[in-house]
DNA sequence: CCTCTTCCCGAAAGCGCTTTCGGTAATTTG
DNA sequence: CAAATTACCGAAAGCGCTTTCGGGAAGAGG
């Protein structure tokens, strides 16, 4: 492959010049500069990034922070869609993603550390867990950051309209005649299920309609074992919902099959939409209708607020709130009379 | 932050001995050690990972090519389990993970030209498709490298037993008491839709069934619709089957819903079985019996195979196939008399 | 007391590249 | 034709770290 140090031998240049030519600086001749690329493409030269980055204080590379929670990480199958569109938005400007590990030789450090070793020109946080240590130490880092799916005022972030998603959700179903709706949340330490049940609640006051003791039922982390078990409470219940709006769609599932296992039926018996339009819900009987979460568009505004930091060189706080949609499949119907 | 030099000038040591005691030299006392260890602390010391990897050669840095088909990238549910266990074991190394672009700067180049770019250790390559002319110049090239779901001769492999995966398949209809069953392969293209068909055809063989005219459909690569219009031409067929293996999950699905539209049931009707157990197939209806490929072993595989290559500093050359199992869910029932 | 080891430490070169700052040659201007 | 630009090029320092090699001091052996 070779150095820019056999490139000036070759062509009888200095290094500086070869640098220059390589660079596209304008004080070298096209001529020259026309031999020195020859040269190069010839004999397979391809500047080394460790050494432009020690020299240019830029390594063209984003560290990449993502879920941890319960071992899923990139199978995640939300998040995983985010980072794609994430991806394919920084590939374009030519940037890398690094998932650092948190081990450097024996010694473990943490993430910042880690990012801070590999000298990355930004970092990407993927990971709902706003309590987590170690997502609290990136955001208060002076590395220009973007978190996707959290709120904070000192960071730039980008999310979708939960309370708005949740409210066409309840209005969704409260156009089907629903007037028992029920609410299984995620968490309210994760800002996505807290904005999720504050637009929940705000729609059942705007509607004018009671939120009866235990349609709100806090189900965790997301997870389908959780919907299910949330259902069953409802189920329990001297009146159950006519219809649950649940905030994810993998709770949804679960909640589905909770209602499935009590005899009932989806959507005659009870309706159900759920959050996010993951891959897998069009595949499921029935198929779930579902507030749809933009992934594309999330992992783009994440990209193009991270970029603008980068390039400025300074941290930036900027808040974007993606659109949220409702997409319509068969697991809500009109209340039966 | 602050530089190796630094550390030097606060502690009264050169260099060299700061650098000595950072890296565990035993020409270091250990008084002088703990004296360099705590300004190192105290200060929030980090190496450049840069300076490093310029001076030592080796970047702790692995590159992923992932498969780029169809848009999909690491939402694709198989091979992102690979990736997450394969990012799991290596990270326990040290090593980190680089998605590289295919942009540096305005020119564009190939992933082997990137990965030199950025002195990756080595080259994990998870994308099905041999044909890729990226792929073949990553497997001819003298980094350590490692490819995951496909054979080569000249490169360390590793994948699933896909021909005994459908022997077993057809041997579990066979026992259910099937003797009409056909085949949904993927296209033969791609390693694993192959090695699939010839297991299943082996298997009839040896089973002495006679592999029915129109019974082996090449379904294309692995998506829901094209596994929905095999299973369309298969129930054109003037004698059905009243089983099919079908070469994968996805496919598996697009056939349960083709079978269902045709006002038939899954599987008092026709058998299906499937193949990868990915996430979704609990919970789709009926829960699909499928043969399990084992991606935290393929990826932990992939990850030993690798981290050796690295360590040695030398290519080399093994196969591993990983042994698959049949789970039984209810997509699949004893034969109608 | 002298020589031979052993133990610690540091000077310096090198990894591959960028960038500032001059300097010479060629060109333009008056 | 002399003076002032302009166009090109290169020396050298610097980015932050590793590693070879040699040397001084201290301890061991005779």
């Amino acid at each position: 492959m070779g150095t820019i140090y056999d490139l000036a031998k070759i062509t009888g240049f200095s290094i500086t010049t070869v640098s220059k030519a390589l660079n596209n600086y304008k004080d070298v001749s096209e001529k020259t500069r026309a031999k020195i690329l020859q040269a190069a493409a010839e004999m397979d030269y391809l500047p080394n990034a460790h050494a432009q980055s020690l020299s240019t204080k830029k390594s063209w590379a984003i560290g990449v922070m993502f879920s941890e929670a319960n071992e899923v990480g990139m199978k995640h199958p939300f998040f995983n869609g985010i980072i794609e569109s994430f991806r394919h938005a920084t590939e374009e400007h030519g940037y890398d993603l690094i998932f650092a590990s948190r081990n450097l030789r024996n010694r473990d450090m943490s993430y910042l550390e880690h990012f801070k070793h590999r000298a990355v020109d930004g970092i990407v946080v993927i990971c709902s867990d706003r309590m987590d240590e170690q997502v609290q130490e990136l955001m208060q880092s002076d590395i220009p950051i973007v978190v996707v799916d959290m709120d904070s005022a000192n960071c730039s972030v980008v999310y979708s309209d939960n309370t708005e998603g949740a409210r066409m959700a309840v209005n969704y179903l409260y156009e089907l005649g629903h007037r028992h709706i029920a609410h299984i949340a995620g968490d309210s330490s994760i800002d996505a299920g807290a904005a999720r049940v504050k637009g929940y609640e705000l729609a059942m006051q705007t509607l004018d309609l009671p939120i009866h003791p235990g349609y709100l039922v806090n189900a965790g982390f997301f997870s389908v074992e959780e919907g299910k078990q949330a259902m069953e409470k409802l189920l329990q219940l001297a009146s159950p919902p006519t219809a649950v709006f649940v905030a994810g769609d993998q709770m949804a599932i679960g909640a589905i099959e909770a209602v499935h296992e009590h005899g009932l039926r989806v959507p005659e018996d009870i309706s159900i939409i759920g959050y996010d339009d993951i891959e897998m819900i069009k595949y499921i009987t029935p198929k779930l209708t579902t507030i749809r979460q933009d992934t594309d568009e999330i992992g783009e505004a994440a990209a193009e607020l991270l970029i603008e930091q980068m390039t400025a060189k300074e941290r930036r706080t900027e808040r974007r709130v993606i659109p949220v949609t409702l997409i319509e499949r068969a697991s809500c119907a009109p209340v039966k009379k």
